[in-house]
DNA sequence: AGGTACATGTAATTGGTTACATGATTCC
DNA sequence: GGAATCATGTAACCAATTACATGTACCT
């Protein structure tokens, strides 16, 4: 199994779930198209990690609700503890970035601009996912909380977004201190 | 072409390089093996965007030097000004992280201690590179420099990492509250 | 009339990693 | 003797995106 795969199961130990939420619930941390996950889900009832039982629906297609096996816990827990790969950050700003110079002060700056108001807009959709989280206890969540890892998690992605919208203003004041 | 490929022509903007020598600039900012590498020059070539000359060598093997061409240069200086597509960051992490509760303090407190020492690593990777850029010239390199674009990467992975560690410390700081 | 949400699936293609393959040189 | 660096390449596989496919309900 992959990563997504490990990815599901620690979703699936906070309850039984359809392809269709997990997809949606997977969206803030690690994205992925309906057509990798229901593939996948199968792969993992035939491994028997997962098992699934069809909830009749009128007007709608049927929904499987899938549920985590002990095997599946077991192969969870064991794979947790081990540390984990460094992905590489694959980002097409990045490329962009390194070859600024090529076009010219005004492009970059329209670049750069752009990239600001996404990150800015980012920062807002996880501090509304924070907001949420809070809702309910003003606390943080507690170690031991199937919450703390959404909580962290946020936190994480809000600091990395924040940083990076930083970069882009340092950035954009460099490109407006020659065009002085 | 891909990103990579837009990347490796920003790269040969700079001068004519081998495709090891290509790997091993790309190597901080989009790391890719040369087995993607290769086969993607070759094809670059074809499409008109590069050429290469042999360069023999005695007791290695020959180096095939590739230099941008003026097609090259108008498909890179077309592609930069267009808006980047956001991709997902994957890291393995964070499906780590999602399910930490499961695993309890102690095994929870290993994986972020290492993954602490990780970035530690990592941002001493980029001051070291950072210090290599600092060599020369004190000052930072301009907005019309050739280094311009490695400058301000290595200050945003610089600060990537550096938050990454801190938060890091912060979730030991949260999994220690929680073990007195 | 067109877009979004719900709900599932397959197929084609691209992107990326791992492994196989060769061969000299240098460092520990 | 074994690992690392230089230097290229192919093959197999896995991961991920895009497109194709179906069908209802609701909103504008």
């Amino acid at each position: 199994m992959n990563t997504l795969g490990f990815g599901l199961l620690g979703l699936l130990t906070q309850g039984p779930c359809s392809g269709y939420d997990l997809m949606l619930k997977m969206e803030p941390i690690w994205k992925a198209q309906h057509s990798q996950i229901y593939p996948l889900l199968a792969k993992m009832e035939q491994e028997g990690f997962v098992v699934h039982e069809l909830q009749p629906q009128t007007e709608k297609p049927d929904k499987k609700i899938y549920t985590i096996t002990d095997t599946g816990r077991e192969a969870l827990l064991a794979w947790l503890p081990e540390p984990p790969d460094e992905r590489a950050g694959r980002d097409e700003m990045i490329i962009k970035a390194q070859s600024i110079w090529l076009i010219g002060p005004e492009a970059g700056r329209a670049l750069f601009t752009n990239r600001e108001a996404v990150y800015r807009d980012r920062i807002r959709y996880y501090q509304e996912l924070l907001d949420k989280h809070h809702q309910g206890g003003v606390q943080p969540p507690s170690p031991s909380s199937p919450d703390f890892g959404s909580y962290i998690l946020l936190k994480r992605y809000m600091g990395v977004f924040t940083w990076q919208m930083e970069w882009c203003r340092w950035v954009l004041s460099l490109l407006d201190e020659q065009a002085e």
